[in-house]
DNA sequence: AGCACGCCGACT
DNA sequence: GTCGGCGTGCTC
């Protein structure tokens, strides 16, 4: 027998089937998705089989040296969307099958990863016991599993272990081994809420339509999550299994929370906090069919359910789901419509503040779903945008009047209060007053930030570090102070303000330890603190009925961003965190702090005018060419040489022009991240609308620098940033 | 990717 | 004379 194995490195050179010969005794066991060790060159590696063939070959073939798995890893479907994604990204197809699974289960020797067994004892059936004569200890042993049939050892704490052993040599007490999950989880109460009209039409409409793709527009706190869980229930008792897809900031306990306590032990969830082997273990639920409901963020979307109903994607104008970091860079959003049609099963994506993207799909490719009112009957909290210009005449600090007596009134009233400080671009920095010097990652050319408690500046990319100079290095001068603010500054500052005020600080140092995220939520929610004070992750999926004011400190600063995306960021992010405000019959208020008051983006979120502003920006977007009229590509040329790498972009620049006559080429420019680990980059982007006379170039230069080892090139499709 | 093979510079 | 630099090419 021969098999085609993709082997574990990811590297286009060897990114292609290569064939072995499985010994008779091994022909039995293996199969299609599995892994197997085989030689490779003078090493041995994992790889996946991919192909199984009579015979084949005039070459001579090398032996697979061991099968590793006793089940399949990779099913049919999950091949075939690997070999889709690779297609579709021009990333290697070995990459595009890890990065469906969870390390454990990766083609990747030494990578192991065990299974957890309980071990428990019964009587041996077939022994009659008048036929012995037993020890004390022996007697106790056998009276406990007469009475309760199995025990497991944990519970046999107090009994010594040789007389078990003995019991076992003597074939009256069997021992067995069976595998135990490291989560698990009893199934919960029934608890299902009364939906509102609103919510039960969404419900019927996608429960009595055939499958298909939808776009559930609805207002923060307007229930959506019970809308899918209704929705999920159906196809639950269909028999049918469920993907839930979210941001993995919103993956909170209080979420996951809910969804067990609907569905109980039907769920398997999968984000970062678990650990290797809890992954593990929630996949082999999944594969084995035991569970039908899948809770997880990005990669969640190649969990293995067969049989779908429904995918979920909630949140879905969060970037999150696109894998932009390594490659494969893909979008789980379009993964999920891949698998809608696979299964027939229809496709959910849900938001407050829809992507233009995806609203732009609406109604030829999305149909609409609308929830526009909050299920608590309120209105949305009231928006309060206080221009900064005018309040920084009256007060220096960071707090405007209304702010800080809004902050006062409601924590004096027993009530809770979320700032939000956008902490992108907002960091701490050192910077000379006399000749504006800054800071800078001699690594990664990027700013440093610095760190009070240490008295640091840091490189938030590489980790580099180094002490605060006390003069500036290129005038002389003594003039070097620290601008910029982050929670921890505003946190100080506000504490001054108001002594007695309880602050809690949830930012990405205070939350970095496992657990702590957890632990800090629920003694907000404890009523512990006051106030909330954070950055991004304070401002998506939370729920604190007690809530009542939200305060942004200073919005600016993601319009700021260099990036097309930067209104449409600001809008979304001061949409959610103003439904943070006023979730239960308490009403809610919302204070934006801002230099620009006028900005459509703060206009509109002010307003929650979706609409108006969709149409305002989507005119920007037309004019200036950017998605959803268009589609982007971004290829960056990284390595080690700046000078050859600006030539051979030239050279790539000019060869898609050549090519690619009805697209825009763009570039080459220094990366936002120029240079990065003494590497530095490039990039060139295209504007297009048809893909079919894209791939073919884009392949071509792929496999022209392929062995080149100066210049890497990465291709990323819809990129976030650029 | 990694490892071997291979052809030119300064060292016990 | 040899040790070792990393350029090129292959891995069923």
């Amino acid at each position: 027998m021969v098999i085609g194995v993709l082997v574990e490195i990811s590297n286009k050179n060897v990114d292609k089937v290569f064939d072995y010969l499985v010994p008779p005794e091994l022909e039995k066991f293996v199969k299609v998705g599995m892994r197997v060790l085989v030689p490779f060159g003078s090493r041995t590696l994992e790889g996946f089989v991919l192909e199984i063939k009579k015979e084949s070959s005039d070459r001579e073939l090398r032996e697979v040296l061991e099968i590793v798995d006793q089940e399949i890893v990779l099913n049919e479907e999950l091949l075939l969307l690997g070999k889709k994604m690779q297609k579709k990204t021009l990333s290697s197809l070995i990459s595009c099958y890890q990065v469906m699974l969870p390390k454990a289960l990766k083609a990747k020797k030494g990578g192991k990863v065990s299974i957890r067994y309980d071990t428990f004892y019964h009587l041996s059936p077939s022994c009659l016991l008048s036929s012995f004569s037993f020890t004390q200890p022996q007697e106790k042993i056998i009276q406990l599993l007469q009475e309760k049939g199995t025990v497991l050892k944990k519970e046999l704490v107090s009994i010594s272990s040789s007389s078990l052993q003995t019991l076992i040599k003597r074939g009256i007490l069997v021992e067995e081994k069976k595998e135990h999950y490291r989560l698990s989880h009893e199934a919960e109460t029934e608890e299902k809420k009364v939906l509102t009209e609103e919510q039960r039409q969404v419900v019927e409409k996608v429960i009595q339509n055939p499958p298909k793709p939808y776009l559930l527009f609805g207002v923060t706190g307007s229930g959506k999550t019970e809308v899918y869980m209704e929705i999920i229930d159906y196809y639950l008792k269909q028999g049918k299994s469920s993907i839930v897809l979210v941001p993995e900031i919103s993956l909170t306990p209080q979420m996951i929370q809910r969804f067990r306590k609907r569905f109980g032990s039907a769920i398997a969830t999968i984000h970062s906090g678990l650990s290797d082997g809890e992954k593990y273990d929630e996949w082999r639920k999944i594969a084995r069919g035991e569970v039908s409901i899948v809770i997880g963020a990005r990669s969640a979307i190649f969990a293995p359910l067969s049989n779908l109903g429904v995918i979920i994607v909630d949140e879905e104008h969060s970037d999150s789901y696109k894998q932009s970091d390594s490659n494969p860079r893909y979008q789980a959003k379009e993964i999920a419509l891949w698998r809608g049609e696979n299964h027939h099963a229809s496709v959910i994506f849900g938001s407050a503040t829809p992507s233009l993207e995806t609203m732009a799909r609406v109604p030829k490719l999305y149909e609409l779903l609308e929830l526009p009112h909050r299920i608590n009957g309120k209105e949305l909290p009231k928006v309060t945008v206080v221009d900064m210009n005018q309040s920084f005449k009256e007060t220096r600090g960071h707090f405007s009047k209304v702010l800080m007596n809004s902050i006062v009134e409601k924590t004096s009233r027993g009530e809770q209060v979320i700032l939000l400080l956008n902490r992108r671009g907002y960091a701490s920095f050192v910077t000379c007053k006399n000749c504006g010097y800054t800071f800078k990652c001699p690594k990664c050319d990027i700013t440093l930030t610095y760190h009070k408690t240490s008295s640091t500046l840091r490189c938030h990319y590489c980790g580099y570090g180094g002490k605060v100079y006390e003069k500036c290095p290129a005038c002389g001068e003594n003039s070097l102070s620290s601008l910029g603010v982050g929670t921890q500054r505003i946190e100080e500052e506000l504490q001054k303000a108001i002594p007695s005020l309880r602050i809690l600080r949830m930012d990405y140092d205070t939350t970095s330890k496992k657990g702590m995220h957890e632990a800090m939520i629920e003694a907000f929610q404890n009523h512990e603190y006051d106030v909330l004070l954070g950055t991004q992750m304070v401002a998506k999926g939370l729920d604190f009925p007690n809530v009542t004011l939200v305060g942004v400190i200073q919005a600016d600063t993601t319009l700021n961003i260099p990036d097309f995306r930067s209104s449409e960021n600001t809008f979304s992010l001061l949409s959610q965190v103003s439904g943070r405000s006023g979730r239960s019959h308490k009403e809610g208020l919302v204070i934006i702090q801002t230099f620009n008051p006028d900005h459509y983006a703060i206009r509109c979120a002010q307003n929650y005018d979706y609409l108006s502003f969709y149409q305002k920006e989507m005119a920007i977007r037309k004019e200036l060419k950017y998605p959803p009229y268009f589609y982007l590509c971004l290829i960056q040329i990284s390595g080690r040489d700046p000078s050859y790498l600006y030539q051979e972009s030239l050279k790539i620049k000019h060869s898609l022009e050549r090519n690619l006559v009805s697209d825009i080429i763009l570039g080459p420019s220094n990366s936002f991240l120029f240079k990065v680990n003494n590497r530095y980059r490039y990039h060139v982007i295209i504007k297009y609308k048809k893909e079919d006379t894209l791939y073919p170039i884009l392949e071509k230069i792929v496999s022209f620098y392929q062995s080149n080892s100066r210049v890497q090139i990465d291709i990323d499709f819809q990129p976030i940033h650029i």
